[in-house]
DNA sequence: TATGCCATTCCGCTATACTGGAATGATGGC
DNA sequence: GCCATCATTCCAGTATAGCGGAATGGCATA
């Protein structure tokens, strides 16, 4: 589970089994996020074209995929929102979380959204947008650096300075304008948000947006998720304490929710 | 794609490949809605134990299974989250109309939801719970009879009365209590739905809920979904004209939204 | 501790799914 | 119209994935 020694299954070498040519295919399309021809798939994953055809053929059949233009793209199909509907109703932490993001976004009128671990990588979970129709980020489920986002701080807080730098790969020390990010600098971040419980910064992956970050917790105090709030950085300087009072009270609100709360695990 | 010479993949005979298997795992967990052992689902879908177990690891490696509990229960993961939320959004119609299911639900404090033809059955594809927590039905993408469902006398209106007799099964004609319901009937609800625009009837699926049907279409006219919305007896037969109009209201709405020129991106 | 039941893992065999490459079809430029 | 280019389908061979069955492990109950 944890991000060592994960054995990689599209692999090079010999043939393919065709159950990691599915997942390969629909991670590449939800990866590269436009809808692709047959031909382009196989391209993109570097597999044979006759495999992917017959392989893509089923996953039609399924509505595991589905077409997208009359010129044979094809892009993610209906069935995965219903599997992927019927997996949060039965999450606890997201289905409680469901409602306390669509709050703290209508209530402070800017996008909220649940973070996790996914692996060692920050992931979006939920994300609800706020009035303005600035385009949500909206990249649920995209892996990105736990190093680039508030977030990653806070989520890595229950661990030993040790352990974090076990935990997260040396490549993710480079920010996406290409600079390192000082080791020493980042557990000082996680220090203070974790004394804080609390963490607040400019996005590294945009210009113009700053974002909150506040931890929803289990019972053990343990860091499962966090709430966070997207807002344009003017906004987030003039209405600073408002929306970090906002993410507080409602990431306390879910804690409760999930029984959470106590202090640290035993 | 016409729900007539399904070709049936899950067959009986010699051996499986892994990629039907996959399939099945996922649409057998979606339909039983309950978390499971690999031992179970083997059982379940008539597979080979050993031959489950192997995929089973495979797709909790990929995060399309997750484990449940300490028993060793398995469920759909957070990846078919990922790839559902993607779906949602590069799809138009889902896109546009998941505000609008949400602000009937609101204006109404009644469960609001947007349902579909998937092949020659109805499907909820998006859902909001009324105020009240009711336990929204919340069947996301399980399939059901046309004809159980107001919403379904609108799905099929676009058709002739020759066509929609070809288009649903026969065994579709007997409602869940067992009893038929006559074509001559149920052609002329179709009759009248198609003349105003609008059904309403109890569910047949259960026995205290009203449902409240209105078509969403495209620019040729043509019924691509209903909007509707499902209230309990009482409050549907009190409130009947309140709903009805803001149901219309919205429907009309959203018609507009994708009416007005809606495209998919490329 | 012994016993029985069931879930899980192990293992060798072989039917076949995946593949490479070639044939066919579609598209667009000239 | 006639190529050139690329996408798609067809096909036969073989590496291997899926299978059956047997071994192991877990967890009760006696």
């Amino acid at each position: 589970m944890a991000g060592k020694a994960e054995k990689e299954h599209g692999e090079a070498g010999g043939r393919a089994r065709g159950i990691d040519r599915l997942i390969q295919i629909l991670e590449y399309l939800h990866e590269d996020g436009r809808p692709q021809r047959p031909n382009d798939i196989a391209v993109g994953i570097g597999a044979p074209k006759s495999s992917v055809y017959e392989i893509v053929n089923r996953l039609v059949d399924a509505n595991f995929l589905e077409p997208f233009d009359r010129e044979g793209r094809l892009f993610l199909g209906r069935k995965l929102h219903f599997l992927g509907a019927h997996y949060l109703e039965t999450f606890d932490l997201l289905r409680e979380a469901d409602p306390t993001v669509a709050a703290l976004s209508a209530e402070t009128r800017e996008t909220a959204q649940l973070c996790m671990c996914e692996g060692d990588k920050y992931v979006v979970a939920l994300a609800h947008s706020g009035g303005r129709h600035f385009k949500i980020s909206s990249d649920i489920g995209r892996p990105i650096p736990l190093t680039w986002t508030a977030s990653g701080r806070l989520l890595v807080a229950d661990r030993s300075e040790n352990e974090i730098i076990d935990f997260i790969p040396p490549a993710d020390f480079t920010l996406p304008d290409g600079k390192p990010l000082a080791t020493r600098k980042f557990l000082s971040q996680i220090e203070s948000a974790r004394a804080e419980g609390f963490y607040s910064s400019d996005s590294v992956v945009d210009d113009y947006t700053h974002c909150f970050a506040a931890p929803v917790r289990d019972r053990d105090g343990a860091c499962l998720a966090t709430l966070c709030i997207v807002a344009p950085r003017e906004e987030a300087k003039r209405r600073h304490d408002e929306l970090r009072d906002s993410l507080l009270r409602h990431a306390a609100t879910l804690t409760a929710k999930l029984g959470g709360g106590a202090k640290r695990r035993p």
